[in-house]
DNA sequence: TTGACATATCGAAAAATCCCGATATAATAG
DNA sequence: CTATTATATCGGGATTTTTCGATATGTCAA
């Protein structure tokens, strides 16, 4: 984990939205053509959630992957998302022993 | 405590840096003319061991301060300045309810 | 009050981030 | 095979961040 791409991945609003919605998953997204809680939720879900373009959706997705906050798997067509509880673990303690 | 402003300020290895030299400031800093345990660390010692500007860390000192991160207090012609344990505290509980 | 030291502020160049529309790619339905 | 749907990538304009040198301000000592 690379601390300080992890914080500057957190440093935007948007981003750090996602991040929760993603903490509950099912709370936050409706998906009539998969299972939230197996698969995780699709790029789709989040962008008609957010008001970002697809495009900058797809982007910040990517950063938090690099960043090691999510993961993502592709199924198909769809590209599912979830938290990665470790990384965010791992900042936790980080950030305590600062 | 605005988390986004928070974790920008934090995200910048030169910042945060400076927030882990404060943590221990006796053990960090040599002082000839200030008791740094009592007082704090002022800004000069800062700048002599982190290779930035001096505006340059004028300025990050502000930003950190702006988010809550740090306190400064004026003595003198000297600035001292602490962690400010309060923020670094409530910004761990509130990512650990992220 | 004048100089020296400590710090703050100003203005700006360079780099990074934010965010978009257009376009490309990949998978599926028909 | 082709159209449609889902997602990724490209190129770029606008804004923010990074960082500097120059200058201003504030304080102390002589």
């Amino acid at each position: 984990m690379d601390i300080i791409t992890v914080l500057k991945a957190l440093s935007n609003d948007k981003r750090l939205k996602i991040l929760q919605w993603l903490k509950e998953p099912k709370k936050n997204f409706k998906s009539t053509h998969c299972d939230i809680e197996k698969d995780g939720v699709c790029v789709g879900l989040i962008e008609d959630k957010i008001g970002l373009s697809q495009s900058t959706v797809s982007q910040y997705l990517m950063l938090l992957q690099q960043a090691g906050l999510i993961t993502t798997s592709r199924k198909g067509q769809w590209t599912f998302c979830r938290r990665n509880e470790k990384t965010i673990k791992e900042l936790i303690k980080t950030l305590e022993k600062l």
